[in-house]
DNA sequence: TATGGACATC
């Protein structure tokens, strides 16, 4: 657009009068009242700040300091800001003043790279005169809040306490936010406490750290003391408070600060509104949420959002979808929020669904944590093709892959069957926190390489990484799942004195798997004995497994007993015994467990294993004959029963869970496992070339092992099984469990 | 000439 086109400058009479009005203080000529800077305060859109940064070119006012840095500070932060066009109109400034550098550092310092707020802050100190002042140390502080940049931001406290501003309240505040941004309570309680004045905004930036932090008692104490003080808390401090509230789970209290906002004539904001919610919502009272979110005159998708998380959170799942439907809008927040909900709640293949509907209304675009769930939904449900695809995606849509997409890849890779992919993520990224090297070892894991999950931990420690508790439990698995009992007692024991991770349950229960799976049942036995804890049902099971390896029925019925008295409805539990008892021939006792399980309406979990073929994830439960191409996997299946007879396989019988008279009605049950359904589904649908994929929710049948080995020979057909525990690779006749599991 | 603290999805 012309600059003809814009009256309202045109108007101006700047064109013929060239003579900006000025004051003049201490020799210095000042334009504050000048008409085109009143535009500039005007100014609402983009054109216009180029019409009036061209108008200030032509007639000499941005030489002016105060008029150039007054256009950076309407470029950097007004309604049309725009950092890039900010930075211009600072890099065409000959000798930029103070106010010029803090405007263009507050600018940055509140982008999508704060980073740059502390470069150019490099470039004052290098390349000009002007040292910082009162308000240059709040920008910069700011950024490194935002970065965690926790040397940084010493560093600047550093120069705070040697210059002038040692005891300025926008300093010291905007150091307490930071340090509780760092995590670092203490050193932020300290600058609290020096504090010669504090105000609201201390307060609050305190509260709301440690409530932020997972500090819920402190941050609450501190509000009571705050009132104690005679502190007026303010809305944002009823945030902090609420949050705190949302995570300590007390509706109880919950309710009193909601009443006490009333009482106290809080400003009733629609963020605070939403606070509220989310505390009710957290808390499990969707009655409270309701009420209030009726009552609300103002919603926000945030207050929509928080409600449909409030109804997937107690399951209703039916409200949860009825509510996105009558959202006035969806964001991608709201779709995360409906596709997180059925990936986490045993649901993936809903979550995939839903996803599938986001692609097809294109309202919203997926994003990082819309792609972690979906990967977390196929890792679930071994769907390598579409995992893939996301792969694909997220380089194609050059998604800046964060740790947490990162460890969501490895996740996936790994849980599909293929680690190699799941190596090539991990190997391609330069950032990794401590859930991307843990999602690793957990690869190798369950896929039984036990030593490249130990040598990828000591990696860990050079990379100065801390591992947590997660870390252990994967590592204490690797151990079991590959037979290293020495290695994985040593880790054991050097987890608390090493590196201070105090050994929980799941850990207690890899030990005695590890101790157990190794025929060691005595020492596990002495393991649980000694425990400082209190065993979980978790302990209990891993030595009833471990007894039904080595048929070991008086601890096994021992472990058994234990364990239903933690879990009665643990079906895994009758079906372990009732192994031993078969192993055994003791058949009298596992028809005495069958009438328990009955009379105790105990159902074992039926046997349900997937199977992704073209992007199409297919079930089958035991004994299934739903699938539309049921009438060929029969045929398929006698003709591998057929083949593995003559190779002189006998079906083990010890797998099944009651006695059968006849022997043809035995191996008959035996052929209808889920997993033996889809290998069979597998063998007709999948091309040669490609590996058999498929997922089962129980532990695999030591028959069904039996027949997968000798099915990849036969048909030279390499077979990736994933169960509950870990992974199956069968290729040539064995498989890479080497029958350890 | 100006600044700070806040609610939903992984």
């Amino acid at each position: 657009m012309a600059i003809s086109c814009t009256p309202a400058i045109n108007n101006l009479p700047l064109n013929r009068h060239p003579t900006p009005v000025s004051i003049t203080v201490n020799n210095e000529r000042y334009f504050a009242d000048h008409p085109l800077l009143l535009q500039l305060d005007r100014c609402s859109d983009s054109t216009q700040l180029k019409q009036i940064h061209a108008r200030m070119l032509r007639i000499g006012l941005f030489s002016d300091p105060y008029s150039a840095s007054k256009l950076i500070q309407v470029a950097a932060y007004s309604e049309v800001s725009s950092i890039q066009y900010a930075q211009k109109v600072f890099d065409q400034i000959p000798r930029p003043n103070l106010y010029s550098w803090n405007a263009l550092i507050r600018s940055y310092a509140s982008s999508q790279e704060p980073v740059n707020a502390l470069l150019i802050f490099i470039k004052m100190l290098h390349g000009s005169d002007e040292l910082p002042n009162k308000f240059t140390f709040p920008f910069l502080i700011k950024a490194s809040a935002l970065l965690s940049a926790l040397s940084v931001g010493k560093g600047l406290h550093g120069m705070v306490l040697k210059s002038e501003f040692g005891s300025d309240l926008f300093v010291l505040n905007s150091l307490i936010h930071f340090y509780g941004e760092c995590g670092c309570f203490d050193m932020a309680y300290r600058v609290f406490m020096s504090m010669p004045k504090r105000d609201v905004v201390s307060w609050n930036s305190m509260i709301v750290g440690l409530a932020q932090g997972g500090y819920a008692e402190e941050s609450l104490d501190l509000f009571f003391r705050m009132e104690g003080e005679n502190v007026r808390p303010n809305d944002v401090t009823m945030i902090g408070v609420l949050s705190a509230c949302a995570k300590n789970l007390d509706l109880e209290l919950a309710r009193s600060m909601h009443l006490y906002i009333r009482r106290n004539g809080i400003k009733e904001s629609l963020v605070l509104n939403n606070a509220i919610l989310d505390m009710y919502v957290k808390c499990g009272s969707m009655e409270d949420a309701k009420r209030l979110f009726d009552k609300m005159g103002v919603k926000d998708i945030i207050s929509w959002t928080t409600m449909l998380v409030g109804y997937t959170k107690v399951g209703d799942f039916s409200a949860a979808r009825s509510l996105f439907d009558t959202m006035p809008c969806q964001d991608i927040a709201a779709w995360n929020a409906l596709i997180s909900a059925y990936e986490q709640n045993g649901n993936p293949k809903e979550a995939l669904a839903t996803f599938n509907e986001l692609q097809l209304r294109k309202e919203a675009k997926p994003d990082a944590v819309t792609l972690v769930c979906v990967l977390s939904a196929c890792a679930q449900l071994g769907a390598i093709d579409l995992g893939g695809w996301i792969h694909v995606y997220i380089n194609k849509h050059g998604i800046n892959l964060n740790c947490h997409l990162t460890t969501a890849l490895i996740d996936m890779y790994s849980k599909c069957g293929d680690l190699e992919k799941a190596l090539e993520v991990f190997h391609s990224v330069d950032n990794r926190d401590v859930f991307v090297w843990s999602a690793m070892i957990a690869g190798f894991a369950m896929h039984g390489r036990g030593r490249e999950a130990i040598g990828l931990f000591l990696k860990m420690q050079e990379a100065k990484v801390k591992p947590n508790s997660v870390t252990f439990t994967n590592l204490l698995s690797a151990c079991s799942h590959s037979g290293l009992v020495d290695s994985g007692r040593g880790i054991f024991n050097q987890m608390e004195s090493v590196f201070g991770v105090v050994p929980g349950v799941q850990h207690y229960a890899c030990l005695v798997d590890i101790l157990g799976r190794a025929g060691n049942l005595e020492e596990a036995l002495d393991v649980i004995d000694n425990m400082p804890i209190s065993a979980g049902a978790s302990v209990w099971g891993a030595l009833l497994g471990a007894c039904r390896l080595h048929g070991n029925i008086d601890i096994g019925e021992r472990a058994c007993s234990n364990l239903l008295e933690l879990e009665p409805q643990n079906d895994g539990a009758y079906v372990l015994l009732s192994n031993i008892y078969a192993k055994s021939g003791r058949w009298d006792k596992v028809s005495e467990l069958r009438k328990l399980m009955r009379n105790s309406g105990i159902k074992k979990e039926p046997g349900c294993s997937l199977i992704e073929v073209d992007g199409n994830v297919h079930e089958f439960l035991v004994g299934d004959n739903t699938h539309p191409l049921s009438k060929n996997i029969y045929l398929k299946l006698d003709e591998i029963a057929t083949r593995l007879t003559s190779v002189g396989y006998v079906p083990m019988k010890s797998q099944l869970l009651q006695l059968v008279e006849e022997e043809h009605v035995q191996e008959q049950a035996l052929y209808l496992h889920s997993e033996k359904l889809a290998m069979a589904f597998g063998l007709i649908s999948i091309s040669p070339s490609q590996p058999i994929r498929i997922v089962k929710n129980l532990r695999i049948c030591g028959d069904c092992h039996a027949a997968a080995k000798l099915i990849s020979k036969l048909y030279n057909r390499e077979i990736v099984l994933r169960d509950c525990y870990r992974f199956h690779h069968f290729k040539g006749g064995s498989c890479s469990c080497m029958d350890y599991w």
